[in-house]
DNA sequence: TTAATTATGCTTATAATTTACGCAAAAATA
DNA sequence: TATTTTTGCGTAAATTATAAGCATAATTAA
């Protein structure tokens, strides 16, 4: 059985990271291609061989160098049959968060640049990239409050100030901060350590860590994580 | 540019009804090919100058002539590269409700036969279709929880306790009838009718009706729709 | 050196919501 | 007429969410 259909299929990747408060979005610049010099999302066209989670973790590793903390399949975009004014692709779109900002491109990928930009800075993107990120943000906070996905854009220690702020900046409110932390430690998924945050000024705070482990065990048992303030 | 990849792209729909406090899904009987005599998800591939949503709602149409209350993308099944035994093959699945019974297969479809099957009386399926299923209804139930689907799922007009029993049924728990009617009610999007049911004995019950119009009204000022008993 | 400032971490009162369940009403059935 | 079945309303107790108050530990300004 022979099928005549000329799509292509690829796969990208919408990675968020979060420093001093802001939350990012990688971005690469194409060496080749009608896309020269325009900034897109991190993908490419999947191999014969290979699945799509193998795709998009190659993409991110030959455009990046990143190691992701999370990655979830988000929407198949493919609706649009002309988003790409060479042929017909569908994307398969893929959401990623990262603790890190440490970039490394590979000198064989076809991306010339690589950045983090600022969710509220962003510049002009490639075909339909702007709405895909869109419902990537969506996505992000949305299951910001019944996952506990937040814990995978910090460091493994974090002060507790980060992950309410982080909160509050991705949810675009404000959370009163005393009932904020009662709430998470009520989970018994956060436990302190003994060591402090450098803070420059201010009473010194304890570093916090994410039990996973802990985490999954009370999944097991019916626990649901929910953070939703009015 | 040229990209070398043989891969092909299809639609499969998940079509959930509910009949008689049961929950069913649409199966097809393919007519040619190897999967001839097995049961199937209703599906096929897209067409070059068509949407993946055109594509669904094509083979709907085809292979079982219903109307769907409510269609979705569900995921993306690409990472088991020899699911079809014939070539490699990425499925976009959707998920549909419907509140009819009646089926109408189109003479020319690739369908032999299209039935109604118990969620707990399933034949075997073809290719993956199986673990699909188990997505699609991990979806709805999750998705009972916190959007007004269930409606789509009932004829306009319903009781109480049709509503009721199928919250029961899908999310395989005992639900209070009192407090599950009260909380319904107090959302406001569900009116009662001048009309009875027609039930055998008992109390006659009166019609109510989804009132998607204020649904939406409300959901404008930051209504959220949450059902969720212990 | 001391007072003001900043941020942390603990606590408590009140409001709102959820849960559990009693009970009368309206029909059919025995 | 008594019993059964299902509907629809109401209320008390338990739990959870919201809104603050305040002591503590550091830095910074006076």
């Amino acid at each position: 059985m022979k099928i005549d259909q000329n799509i292509k299929i690829a796969v990208d990747a919408i990675v968020f990271g979060y420093t001093e408060n802001k939350l990012n979005v990688l971005l690469i610049k194409q060496k080749y291609g009608i896309l020269k010099n325009q900034w897109a999302l991190v993908g490419g066209f999947v191999k014969d061989k290979e699945s799509l989670n193998d795709a998009v973790n190659r993409e991110l590793q030959e455009e990046s160098g990143i190691k992701v903390n999370y990655l979830e399949q988000l929407y198949t975009f493919g609706d649009n049959i002309v988003r790409d004014p060479r042929f017909r692709v569908v994307s398969v779109a893929y959401f990623a968060l990262v603790n890190s900002t440490k970039l490394v491109l590979k000198a064989d990928s076809d991306a010339e640049d690589a950045k983090w930009f600022s969710i509220n800075e962003l510049p002009n993107l490639a075909f339909d990239h702007q709405s895909i990120l869109e419902t990537a943000r969506n996505r992000l906070q949305s299951k910001l409050t019944y996952q506990p996905i937040g814990f995978d854009l910090l460091p493994k220690e974090f002060l507790f100030s980060e992950l309410e702020n982080l909160y509050c900046t991705i949810l675009e409110k404000e959370i009163d901060r005393r009932n904020f932390r009662k709430k998470i430690l009520s989970f018994g998924i956060v436990e302190e350590t003994e060591k402090f945050g450098n803070k420059i000024k201010g009473r010194p705070a304890k570093l916090y860590r994410f039990n996973k482990l802990k985490y999954n065990q009370l999944v097991d048992n019916g626990f649901l994580f929910d953070i939703n303030f009015a």
